[in-house]
DNA sequence: GCGGACTGCTTACCT
DNA sequence: ACAGGTAAGCAGTCCGCG
């Protein structure tokens, strides 16, 4: 079978491109089609171009619906031969959808299935046809089955059946190796610059999932031969650097997916201007460098730091598991393998038998991030490359609103709908009216209740279910249905804010984000634990989850961000106060029928030992009165809510430990901290009656009066343990308003020649200005230990533990610093 | 010149 | 470039103060 994993438009052709990946002969094949023309729409007739413009091939009019007016209107469509003539036309007013990929354009109207597999049909001048799959099939028909779809009408049965073909249909597992190399470099810290490729690659390492384990390296004078490491399948030394890149590049070519991490902004690129360099050919080299990727001439390369960097994926798919993305990072969180840490960590200085266990570790790792779970990370990029309909290199790069702009746009060219410009939605739409609590936003958001601080036995957190693309599904929400213009839909508003909804027409959004959710909560999260179910089966289902769990989390927050196409501030304003709404009227029934809530937040309840009846009462009296489901969460055997929102730990029924927001959870707390608050986490787990309460809190008394001893005596053992570690998010010259202290250290680790830009991690440590040289602050690589100033470090771990102290009713001052502090006033 | 009250900036978190 | 809400610490500003 092909699986299709590419389309773009290739320019010598003048034809789109599709890339296929033939299962069988685990090779890239190609197909091309030339007669496809890119082309645009236009409110009024293009004739004064046509005479002008020698790439229109043909004009005419044709139907399409415009949703936003409920009417349909005549569109010249203006078919060009050449696709750069299309984006020329953003120029002309009131042209429409030019601003559509031509590949994307090609994938939408002829409906390509991307990822999905296809077979020629040879005697039919070379059509590409879809390969149905009886088992696939099979489970569908038993999602479209089930009780709790049984409603649904022909056009959401439609829907449901498309998405969960995209969910249902299996992946092969791709045959693809990950590329590392090691560039020589004047320094330790120094990184090499890849366009101009001054230096030699010393070694150059493949590993794939075939099990090959493939190390090039590049012999270096003064440094003798010696041993290799065990288990490379193939170790070839060269003397000559450019036979080395030549002999890669073979390598790659036969391998039709390459992984790399940041291989757009290093490994590839530096290989492509070394190569040059040389003196390869051009024609010989088969990376492709492009302003901000690199691609494969005949491979489909992915960049696994661009894919781990995508926040959504970062925060919703991974968890949050690491905080900074680095290959390290990464991998010590989701594989529990990282770099090799060895006394020598300048690859000139390495020996041939370290470089390349060195760089090889680093090419394993790279692959095993796409590898393990029965291939996750691979599965996660083909699944949203299914649902986004977009290319891997393309959706892999680019963050969930693009993905989830690009299915909608799929969605509109479907049913012929018109692609609205954002300055239309704007007009007819109009503005939003809410005002927010935070100075700079556009509107209100979600309601946050003060907590009732505390330690609480028992409580039971219930949440809705997706909240918000709930009540996008259940309110009829999205850009066409919100102020439509029928005047008889005018009195169906629904919360505080005098917006109306459509009652003739069901918006795009409703129908596909709600089908999307219902196909979550009835089907995917459930084959997700199914543990009856084969465990590559169950594993495919999790993927499927939570690809949809990231695309509908964002599916709300694209209405109210200005980059998105179909960008409306009043849908993203309807939906939060409706949540505000929910919310707020499911708390005050809640506490009509006497029960104790503890703390709310967005879409949840925290709920004091409530009776199981009153409990059942609540949420079946709210699906009755919203039809969203609303469940129990978590329960916990006890929480601790301090005073602060968003701010509290608990322990649920097995133990684990819960923290939210805490400071001592924060990445940037300084070691010595977080370590006495991860001891503090394993006291707390203990903890299972109230009795056992008061002797944990005496244990953790006592752990953080050591840890203030470690400041006063300053017995620390190593600074590094007091460094906060912040991320520096823009480039040095760009702050301009403050000069934070992590910027400060930045500076001055550049002045002593390190490299620092944008996202990099300072780590520094607070010093006492009068033992420091008049500076309150100093990046840990430089910081000698009588610099350090103790006072900060104690302001510190008083307010980290009062967070945990307060509910729990201990005094930072009297019960740990108590007796001590007297002890100082009395030397006054 | 130096503190306190205040605002705004910055980062990291929660939903 | 998915959103808004919250906590925390620090930088910078203004004001008062013989």
């Amino acid at each position: 079978m092909l699986y299709i994993l590419s389309a773009s438009y290739d320019s010598v052709l003048n034809a789109v491109k599709l890339e296929l990946y033939n299962d069988k002969t685990e090779e890239m094949e190609e197909w091309t089609d030339a007669d496809f023309k890119a082309y645009f729409l236009s409110k009024r007739d293009p004739a004064p171009l046509v005479s002008r413009w020698k790439t229109i091939v043909k004009k005419e009019l044709i139907k399409k619906y415009d949703a936003l007016n409920d009417k349909e209107v005549e569109m010249w469509k203006v078919s060009v031969n050449n696709p750069l003539a299309v984006k020329k036309s953003q120029e002309i007013e009131q042209t429409y959808e030019n601003y559509i990929k031509f590949f994307q354009c090609y994938i939408y109207d002829k409906d390509i299935k991307m990822g999905m597999p296809y077979r020629r049909e040879n005697d039919k001048n070379d059509k590409l046809v879809f390969q149905y799959d009886q088992d696939a099939q099979q489970r569908i028909q038993e999602i479209l089955n089930l009780d709790s779809f049984k409603n649904l009408t022909s056009e959401e049965r439609e829907v449901f059946e498309k998405w969960a073909m995209l969910l249902e249909y299996p992946a092969p597992n791709f045959k693809r190796a990950s590329l590392d190399i090691e560039v020589f470099n004047e320094g330790e810290n120094q990184i090499p610059n890849a366009e101009a490729a001054l230096l030699p690659v010393l070694s150059i390492c493949l590993a794939s999932n075939r099990g090959e384990k493939i190390a090039f390296i590049l012999v270096q004078a003064d440094k003798p031969i010696t041993d290799f490491p065990e288990n490379i399948t193939k170790v070839v030394i060269f003397n000559d650097e450019k036979l080395m890149l030549e002999q890669l590049f073979e390598a790659i070519e036969t391998y039709p997916l390459i992984i790399t991490f940041n291989g757009d902004d290093f490994d590839l690129k530096y290989l492509y201007y070394r190569a040059l360099r040389l003196g390869v050919p051009h024609q010989k080299i088969p990376i492709i460098v492009k302003p901000k990727i690199c691609i494969l001439r005949k491979s489909i390369h992915i960049d696994l730091y661009k894919f781990f960097s995508i926040k959504a994926m970062k925060i919703y798919a991974f968890g949050d598991k690491y905080k900074d993305v680095d290959l390290d990072s990464v991998a010590r969180a989701l594989i529990k393998r990282g770099k090799i840490e060895g006394e020598e960590r300048w690859i000139v200085k390495m020996s041939y038998h370290d470089l390349i266990r060195y760089c090889m570790n680093d090419a394993e790792i790279t692959l095993e991030l796409t590898t393990y779970n029965n291939d996750l990370v691979m599965n996660l990029i083909i699944v949203l490359e299914r649902m986004s309909r977009m290319p891997i290199i393309n959706v892999s790069r680019k963050s969930v609103s693009s993905w989830i702009k690009s299915f909608m746009l799929y969605e509109h060219r479907q049913r012929n709908i018109l692609i609205p410009i954002p300055e239309e939605i704007k007009t007819i739409k109009g503005q939003t009216v809410s005002e927010a609590i935070i100075k700079g936003k556009k509107y209100k958001g979600a309601i946050v209740y003060d907590p009732i601080a505390g330690t609480h036995f028992l409580v039971k957190v219930l949440d809705f279910a997706s909240l918000y693309p709930s009540i996008i599904k259940v309110y009829n929400i999205g850009y066409s249905t919100i102020n439509c213009p029928h005047p008889e839909c005018k009195t169906n508003t629904i919360g505080e804010l005098p917006h109306w909804m459509c009652t003739k027409n069901r918006s795009l959004e409703s129908l596909l984000i709600g089908s999307l959710r219902d196909l979550r909560v009835f089907w995917y999260k459930k084959q997700a634990k199914n543990s009856s179910l084969d465990k590559v089966l169950k594993d495919w289902y999790g993927v499927a989850e939570q690809s949809i769990k990231v695309i509908m989390n964002a599916s709300y927050g694209v209405f109210g961000a200005e980059s998105f196409v179909l960008y409306c501030p009043p849908v993203a304003e309807e939906v939060t106060a409706i949540a505000r709404h929910v919310i707020g009227k499911t708390t005050e029934h809640a506490q009509e029928i006497g029960l104790n809530v503890l703390y709310g937040d967005t879409d949840s309840i925290f709920i004091k030992d409530p009776p199981e009846d009153k409990l059942r009462e609540l949420i079946d009296w709210t699906y009755k009165k919203y039809g969203i489901e609303f469940e129990v969460d978590k329960i916990y055997r006890y929480v601790c809510l301090s005073i602060r929102k968003k701010n509290y730990f608990g322990v649920k029924i097995d133990g684990e430990v819960d923290v939210k927001g805490l400071t001592g959870k924060k990445k940037h707390t300084p070691p010595i901290i977080k370590t006495a608050f991860n001891d503090t986490k394993k006291i707390l787990s203990e903890v299972k009656t109230p009795e056992e309460l008061e002797i944990g809190k005496k244990e953790i008394m006592d752990l953080v009066k050591r840890v203030y001893f470690i400041f006063k005596n300053r017995s620390w053992e190593n600074v590094s343990d007091l460094a906060f570690s912040v991320t520096m998010n823009s480039a040095l010259e760009d702050y301009k308003k403050t000069m934070p202290q992590h910027v400060k250290a930045a500076k001055l680790l550049i002045e002593r020649g390190y490299q620092i830009g944008a996202g990099s991690v300072i780590r520094f440590v607070k010093t006492d200005k009068r033992l420091a040289g008049g500076t309150n602050v100093k990046p840990v690589e430089t910081v000698k230990k009588h610099e350090v100033d103790v006072r900060k470090y104690i302001e510190f771990l008083k307010s980290t533990f009062e967070q945990v102290l307060d509910p729990m009713n201990i005094n930072f001052e009297q019960d740990i610093l108590g007796v001590t502090r007297l002890d100082q006033w009395s030397h006054k």
